[in-house]
DNA sequence: GTCTATAGGCAGATAGAC
DNA sequence: GTCTATCTGCCTATAGAC
């Protein structure tokens, strides 16, 4: 999950702060990155960035909905290289693996957790990420073999997909602090999909 | 998982601080709840709470020492009043459902988002926590009937306990937004518990 | 144990020159 | 488009009276 996207009509300089505000928001939390640390990244004054964005909020959302953009092509990205649930769901989760080996988390993970602070437009992007994720996991799951016979309790697609992204958002958090993060990550998911996808 | 534990020595006031900022933390995150808010919810002045917590990372060193030290016991309660691993898994899920329904997370699942900016003694409390949590998990799934056969590609107990763990933490996380979040949680990880006690 | 008062710094944001 | 300068307000923290 890359920071730079297809930025459409975006400046370069506003590209850059874009840039640097995902990368100090997966890292920090939202309210922990202030147009001063931006400016400082930059090189730039925090004057220059009021001017590409009049207010946080507008940067908050500019960020999030360029990620919400960004993670769609990379979703459509792995569906049409790959064909079986096993293959989708293994890369889906190897989407995080750079964020996570750099002390990062998931955007709309880390805003999740400020949600109650976040400014409305900023967290309708956020609940839209994880709707995206849902229902993109949802039709890759319904594609496969039935998952409703592999989770005991699953009652359909839609479910199975939200436990997996719970589990995605989830591992990443709680293999944060120590070290061989990764690994573990990945362990925990392998374990769930070698179910799914038995 | 309430606010208030056996408190031993702690002073009323002190107490009182406590239970309001993890009130806030577990709403709003670490870096959003300041001695400002604490003291306004508390009829108190800033220089009174610095008198109990003399900074604010001997504030959430004291806050987050003590939701281990009520969790240990919440847990030890479940362990002692249950017989099955469905019975114990459920009810752990459900520590956390007042919180929940009252729009906050797991204290220490916040803490990991803001992890990067949290003072050191805050950070290895929480990952005390989660370890703490491994462990306990370790030990129920251990209990019962084989889960590395339930859940495929599992090697063992501990690694069943990571995604549980990883599952719940998500599920807060993912279902905060929107409206019926407590059944959404639920629901996503009596999937995993029906699949894991079979 | 709680208060008033205040220090010193950083936050988000704006005005106006270049 | 970027700068300097500045405003207002909140932050953590301390000194000293009661």
């Amino acid at each position: 999950m890359e920071g730079s996207a297809a930025e459409g009509e975006r400046s370069h300089t506003a590209t850059r702060i874009l840039d640097a505000a995902q990368d100090l928001v997966q890292r920090r939390g939202y309210n922990a990155v202030s147009y001063g640390d931006l400016a400082a990244e930059l090189d730039l004054t925090t004057a220059a960035i009021h001017y590409h964005f009049p207010s946080k909020a507008d940067l908050g959302e500019a960020m999030v909905a360029r990620y919400r953009r960004t993670n769609a092509d990379e979703r459509a990205a792995i569906r049409s290289r790959t064909n079986t649930v096993r293959e989708r769901l293994t890369q889906y989760v190897d989407l995080y693996a750079d964020v996570l080996a750099e002390g990062g988390l998931c955007l709309c993970g880390v805003l999740a957790a400020d949600n109650a602070t976040l400014p409305k437009a900023v967290r309708r992007e956020v609940q839209g990420f994880f709707d995206d994720q849902t229902d993109w996991l949802t039709s890759i799951l319904a594609e496969g073999t039935d998952v409703t016979a592999q989770l005991e309790g699953c009652e359909s697609p839609r479910q199975a997909a939200e436990l997996f992204l719970a589990a995605i958002e989830g591992a990443m958090l709680t293999h944060r602090t120590p070290r061989n993060q990764l690994n573990a990550y990945r362990a925990s998911l392998r374990c769930l999909i070698d179910t799914i996808a038995a």
